[in-house]
RNA sequence: GCGGCUGUGAUCUAGUCUGGUUAGGAUUGAAGCUUCCCAAGCUUCCUGCCCGGGUUCAAAUCCCGGUGGCCGCACCA
């Protein structure tokens, strides 16, 4: 029978993911959670390999962003009361109304079925989505049934807290790491010492209580996320360190227009990017993504499309990578603006603006009401508070003159005569001005990059499996063999593991079975370099090294290992260059 | 969440249709032998019918429910 072409790649495709996610649960990358108990969909547990290999992503992304962009790390709580996502929009807006065919049970989103009818669809509430399915008699797609009364579905696990016959306060297991950081603004504000711009990162688990998690690791109930918060100026798109990768190589997909392969620079300056600090952020990613592994030929970057923005994001562009699930999206990296500072100035009624000093203050002269207490306490008693407030916010100009002025409050009018107030010229010193932050927000998937690490490392040739894993990223650095199991070379090998672990070195120390089984061991799991002691070692002290990828070998003393593993492990000299 | 297919040691798989020995094999793993540099060979050993009900003298096998996985639809802020 003849297979067509696109099925046969999407076949040897899935067969792809299957080896690697095999692979990674014999070996203890990934370990599907509570399978003792029939496991459960949408979570995943990192077996000993795997929780060390996320560490070792998860250290180089704190070299770009702690150590290279001077961001602040910051670990939050996971739980949080019910007030921070109403303030954040999440529990307004991180929900789909869904109505169900009572007949035939199919579930459609309630927005998508009067699409037709009115524009803004996902803005409405579920009384008026009702209305629309009522007065358009929309039904079933599939069975033209009549649709239940739409019920909302929000995708954050809810939670009582403490006790209480109500169960509790209210609070959520939070969906993404970057509300600790909004909330915590003020203080860290403060910790910056009140300097502007400063960045502040988070690496953490978010949970979202998906409808349908599917292939492996990809959609995720628990996720590891790391998330980058930056605040800038409101308006203000430059960026200090934008020069040093402005010749980065991008492949873009706006969401108009077509794929494009070019510079940072060159997409800032047609404005396929509309911000050098997005650009910056972009191409910083990149850098990162290639850096732990990522295949760039199989890494691109996509504008979301308007409607596909997430309900805090006026720009966002996604890294995704092609993996055997198709295109990925690893990492978004969105332009926030202040919609979530403004959002918890709101419902907190706490000031999380900025301070922006002038060069230099100036003065002006301004007409200000300035109300005499004494005159309008006795005459309006206990409405005098308000009435002085609503004054003191009049525009004078439309005082001016005037006998008596009328002075609305909780809808009652009161008649102020112009003895309660005078009209005063003060001269008051404006030394700078406040504003709400903008945020750009550079947000990791780190299960979804762990995954594709490891499916882009996953080479295979005539059965035999290597994972070509970065020295930086391996979990196991360097195997140290003895050539046979006999105590004179055990005596030289065991001495050789105990100084390179002791110098912070990760290695797997192995005698058992013949050494092309332990090799393959190795690589199957994707450590770089094994040390081998044999007889010869016995009469020169030297060892040989194995390169992973090469099988070369290279001979060297023992004394000499700690430094050769060194600049090897760091990539800075390759092993052959060392073979003799 | 709906529908289809599906679940046998850590992995791959035979057996299921047609109920009936001690569930067979391979890989991996462990212990050992072998001067052993690329999954060599030999010996020995560990580990399994997804879970719960039902039918039956008897269930890996048939039925029902749950659950996991895959695929399609929907969903993916």
């Amino acid at each position: 029978m003849q297979i067509p072409s696109s099925l046969k790649i999407l076949r040897i495709d899935l067969m792809d993911s299957d080896k690697v996610l095999t692979l990674a649960k014999r070996r203890g990358f990934l370990w599907p959670s509570s399978e003792i108990y029939g496991g459960i969909a949408g979570f995943y547990d990192y077996g000993p390999l795997g929780s060390t290999m996320k560490r070792n992503i998860e250290d180089i992304w704190r070299r770009y962003y702690v150590l290279g962009e001077g961001f602040a790390e910051i670990s939050s709580t996971m739980i949080s009361p019910e007030e921070v996502f109403v303030a954040s929009g999440h529990v307004k807006e991180f929900l789909d109304f869904l109505v169900e065919c009572t007949k035939c049970g199919e579930v459609f989103r309630a927005d998508h079925m009067v699409r037709d009818f009115e524009p803004n669809a996902d803005a409405l509430s579920a009384g008026e989505l009702a209305a629309i399915i009522d007065r358009e008699n929309v039904v079933c797609l599939r069975c033209k049934g009549t649709l239940s009364s739409p019920k909302p579905f929000n995708l954050m696990f809810e939670l009582g807290i403490g006790a209480g016959l109500k169960g509790g306060r209210k609070g959520y297991l939070r969906p993404e790491t970057a509300q600790g950081i909004f909330t915590n603004f003020g203080l860290l504000y403060r910790h910056f010492r009140e300097k502007m711009p400063f960045g502040v990162v988070q690496i953490g688990r978010g949970f979202r209580n998906e409808i349908s998690p599917r292939q492996g690791v990809i959609r995720l109930r628990e996720l590891n996320m790391a998330e980058a918060e930056l605040f800038i100026k409101s308006e203000d798109d430059s960026w200090p360190k934008y020069q040093e990768l402005s010749g980065e190589k991008l492949t873009l997909v706006p969401n108009e227009g077509e794929m494009v392969s070019i510079s940072l620079g060159e997409a800032v300056e047609k404005g396929i990017i509309k911000k050098q600090v997005l650009g910056y952020f972009v191409a910083l990613t990149q850098k990162f993504l290639v850096d732990v592994g990522v295949d760039p030929e199989k890494l691109r970057f996509r504008q979301h499309l308007k409607d596909e923005m997430a309900h805090y994001a006026a720009d966002c562009w996604d890294a995704e990578a092609k993996t055997s699930f198709g295109w990925v999206e690893l990492v978004g990296v969105a332009d926030r603006t202040c919609y979530d500072l403004q959002g918890h100035i709101d419902h907190s009624k706490q000031d999380l603006r900025a301070f922006e000093r002038y060069e230099e203050a100036t003065e002006v002269e301004k007409k200000k009401v300035i109300v005499k207490p004494e005159v309008l306490g006795p005459k309006f008693k206990k409405d005098a508070g308000k009435i002085k407030m609503a004054l003191e916010g009049m525009n004078p100009e439309d005082l001016a003159g005037k006998d008596s002025v009328t002075v609305n409050v909780d809808g009652k009018n009161f008649e102020v005569e112009k003895d309660c107030f005078v009209l005063d010229t003060v001269k008051e010193k404006i030394s700078g001005e406040r504003y709400v932050p903008n945020v750009i927000e550079p947000s990791y998937g780190i299960d979804r990059i762990f995954y594709t690490v490891l499916e882009h490392a996953y080479h295979e040739e005539d059965d035999y499996v290597t994972l070509r894993l970065d020295s930086r990223i391996a979990p196991i650095s360097v195997g140290v063999f003895p050539l046979m199991a006999k105590s004179e070379l055990i005596d030289k090998a065991k001495p050789i593991d105990d100084k390179l672990r002791s110098k912070g070195i990760m290695t797997y120390y192995d005698e058992s079975g013949s050494i092309g089984r332990r090799y393959a061991r190795m690589d199957e799991v994707g450590t770089p370099f094994c040390i081998t002691v044999d007889y010869d070692t016995l009469k020169d002290d030297g060892v040989t090294i194995r390169d992973r990828d090469t099988k070369e070998q290279a001979r060297v003393k023992i004394t000499e290992i700690l430094e050769v593993l060194g600049r090897l492990l760091e990539g800075k000299v390759a092993l052959v260059d060392l073979a003799i």
